[in-house]
DNA sequence: CGACACTTTGAAGACGATCAACGCCGGTGG
DNA sequence: CCACCGGCGTTGATCGTCTTCAAAGTGTCG
């Protein structure tokens, strides 16, 4: 019997199902540590399977030919892996994935999430729904990189840190290093260093790896004017929202 | 009775469907003239219809406070326009989305989109691959701008407008005026300009709206090993296997 | 204490954005 | 018919930003 905690049961793709079809639907699920360092699943290995990352850190990333690499996403506890390449019918996974710390996960088979797709259409509404936001989530990440300078991808990301891990922006960790964050962002760590530096007359402090955010106003005016969503950025928004409640 | 062209009915969102629920479906689908220059709907608009378009090409862009603007997407036949906002349950419409040529659409009603996904699971699973493959899209986007110079986003473009439209590599016309393209490209018109120059030396040839792309080795040196899909970049297999079989 | 990963800082260079001027073309109106 | 205009694209010069290379500082762990 696996223990499964109500965390996993709450998850957003369960949604709208009853407690017994979420059990029965778990109950596939094969737990599997990953120590940190060790390599799920690589590039170009054939999808065999769905994971639901339930403590730790993982690393999505690629690599090309130059040896170059990008950090695709940084995936913590609660959050799903490979629904899009198993949706999408990939032959081979599209991204290395890594521990950063070490980690457990539930492991399904690929053809479960199709099946529960195919059984639950609540289910499969939920899956659009969520691949729908990363999508849209992609397509804004490429319009920031095509608008944004260095400094405002930063002060973006540490406002999405906040609202994401339900951080108090007054005084939080950085949940990764410098160097994992900077290839997060498609930036250098030298950039990213200098980047912090600039940001300090913006209300944004970050010394070793505290991070305090003081002044939303400064911020606002130097990230979220170039954020085209809905006028002004949802995420700030949430941020000031959060401030305001902590007050 | 609508007249509704076999292209439109072989859409991959209907495979699978039989070819009375496919009618269903269809006759739903409120035929549209969108003049050139006309907006279709707007960034904020309340989210009430899903498009196929049918005829001409539509612009989807995004515009900030700063009055900056970003080319999210080109749209042209057979292609479909709003899922994503749609199964992502959005208040607002995330885009602008304008007539580049006269177009033609067909419109739905945006329930119409759920109820035939919660209806026919075949359906719901075309969808589902549909916005995951998008999903990909708009990663590899992602990655492409934050690590390609410009001269590989300007051949990495041209080789997918070759594959996406079948055009003949050897020769072909651009579809879209260099404005735009540079816009979806997030570069200046006249980087992009300059650029066209710097590819000639790598067997892109760019005269007018004139194409012809001659010497895909040269490319795959200089675009290829920057793109990290699979070991060599998907399209430019595809381009070449194109190639292979007009020879 | 030394090895090593991580981070910071400096200096040089490459690249793309910006500003400005100009050529080209199609349309409009005198 | 020609003059004028606006949209589009090219080209040149300059500037700011980010990368790159190099060196040194900080921290942890065996």
């Amino acid at each position: 019997m696996n223990a499964i905690s109500s965390t996993i049961q709450n998850l957003p793709i369960f949604n709208g199902l009853a407690a017994d079809e979420k059990n029965a639907l778990l109950q596939i699920g094969q737990p599997r540590k990953v120590p940190r360092g060790e390599m799920l699943f690589a590039q170009g290995d054939t999808v065999k399977h769905f994971y639901i990352v339930t403590s730790g850190a993982m690393q999505l990333f690629r690599s090309n030919a130059d040896g170059g690499t990008k950090t695709i996403a940084l995936v913590r506890s609660a959050q799903t892996v490979n629904e899009d390449e198993i949706m999408d019918s990939c032959h081979g996974y599209r991204v290395n994935c890594v521990a950063l710390e070490d980690a457990t996960v539930l492991e399904f088979p690929a053809k479960w999430l199709k099946d529960a797709a195919g059984k639950y259409p609540n289910f499969a509404l939920n899956l659009l729904s969520m691949i729908a936001s990363r999508a849209h989530a992609a397509e804004l990440e490429a319009e920031h990189l095509a608008t944004m300078s260095a400094p405002q991808l930063v002060a973006c990301f540490m406002q999405r840190l906040c609202v994401l891990h339900d951080f108090d922006p007054k005084n939080f960790k950085l949940p990764y290093s410098k160097t994992i964050i900077a290839s997060r962002l498609g930036m250098e760590i030298e950039t990213f260093s200098r980047t912090l530096a600039k940001l300090k007359s913006h209300g944004i402090v970050v010394e070793g790896n505290n991070v305090s955010i003081t002044n939303l106003d400064a911020i606002s005016d130097y990230v979220c004017d170039a954020c085209s969503v809905s006028g002004a950025c949802a995420t700030h928004q949430a941020l000031e929202k959060k401030l305001h409640k902590l007050n």
